[in-house]
DNA sequence: ATTATATTCAAGAAAAGTATTGAATTATTG
DNA sequence: CAATAATTCAATACTTTTCTTGAATATAAT
């Protein structure tokens, strides 16, 4: 192999993981499987997928190393590989999120119309967590919350939130968070929650965020 | 915008900057781009491109805010849009190296070909460049190593070696790098010299690297 | 002004990626 | 062992990306 097919023979490589992840439909199955392993069925109940076409998606990331599978029963349980793609996942969007203008555009929006601008960054957090008025709640699908949580969160699925917030008071400081920066659970629940008086904020990432700083800071 | 709608924008955007990025002929321009700017004619120059082809590219680059361009005289001159992108791009390639079976033994079987399977990490660059008796070069043409190079590096363009290298005696140990980690120039003059019966070893990575690098140790 | 040069634009053909459909496969359950 | 359920496979139509070709544009030099 001489060095020009040796560098053709890289960059193809290279392309052909990044076609991997140029498709819209297979970022969102990489943001659900950052919150816990998920069958095909799992994949397909949180997105617009068919199964036919999820499951191709699925295969797709698998050949590229993106992603893994175990089965088990009928079933057959997709993870992503390790936590080395994950922190280049989320080195991405944080990427696209500050230097792609229309992306931070969109995002500023978001939270405005869910009165989220004021969203917490992990490293404030970190800060105030040992603060005992402040309540971090987890409003993300309880499965995911047993999969792995922030330290410290109290599992409050949004579905659950108003019935099950009757008893805290409004003096505390609440911070919700769920899957990421794109998740919507947590704009919901500061939406939700504000309107009923309560001191409310999000956190700016999610609980995927938070597990590769905490494997950093080791 | 209701939560579906932000979520797919978010990932359509996502999306599109990850399809400009997933073309191999794009991935080349930005790895010839991350020396220093080029013209159109320069890229086309050290690609297999046409004219009008690596133009196309360019402005999809653009497009997506990777690259950025500025007009002198007749030439329209590119380059990266930022460190920020640059930094990004080599988490990319530094995982694609490490996980993507197949690039590795790409990778491997190039080093072994060029008998620069030895080759010096930037780190370890940094506690032997103090040492006298070491002599980094830089074997990317002159132009490159005007725009920026190493600390303490020579400008060695592989053309000019052998005629260029007749003084310097063998004891010395000899460390040659070029553009990264897919650059053939370093194994070239890796080839040639220890043929010559020259103490050499190639960077790992290249001046790009380095470049990064410095820029987050301030 | 005319000519020359670098780049971009525009249109069409070829190649690759994607969604849909229904059948096939694999493992469990009765 | 037949029936059921989750997933995958295979074929097709549709869309997008890519390369090629030749013309158009813009700037500099004569």
């Amino acid at each position: 192999m001489n060095g020009r097919e040796f560098k053709d023979a890289m960059y193809d490589g290279l392309a052909k993981l990044l076609k991997a992840l140029s498709n819209p439909y297979r970022l969102e199955i990489i943001e659900m499987l950052s919150q816990g392993e998920k069958s095909v069925e799992g994949v397909v109940n949180s997105t617009n997928l068919t199964v036919a076409n999820a499951s191709q998606h699925l295969q797709v990331l698998k050949n590229n190393y993106i992603v893994k599978s175990r089965k088990e029963g009928h079933y057959v349980y997709y993870s992503l590989i390790n936590d080395e793609f994950l922190s280049l996942y989320q080195h991405i969007i944080k990427y696209a999120v500050s230097e792609i203008a229309e992306l931070e555009k969109t995002l500023n929006q978001q939270r405005k119309d869910n009165k989220s601008l004021n969203a917490v960054s992990l490293d404030k957090l970190n800060s105030m967590i040992h603060d005992e008025s402040v309540l971090l709640l987890d409003v993300r699908p309880s499965i995911e919350y047993e999969f792995g949580h922030i330290m410290g969160a109290i599992s409050m699925p949004i579905s659950e939130l108003m019935s099950k917030l009757k008893g805290f008071s409004k003096d505390k400081e609440i911070i919700a968070y769920c899957r990421g920066p794109f998740c919507v659970l947590a704009d919901d629940a500061v939406r939700l929650l504000s309107e009923k008086g309560y001191k409310v904020r999000r956190l700016d990432e999610g609980y995927p965020e938070w597990k590769v700083k905490q494997s950093e800071s080791i």
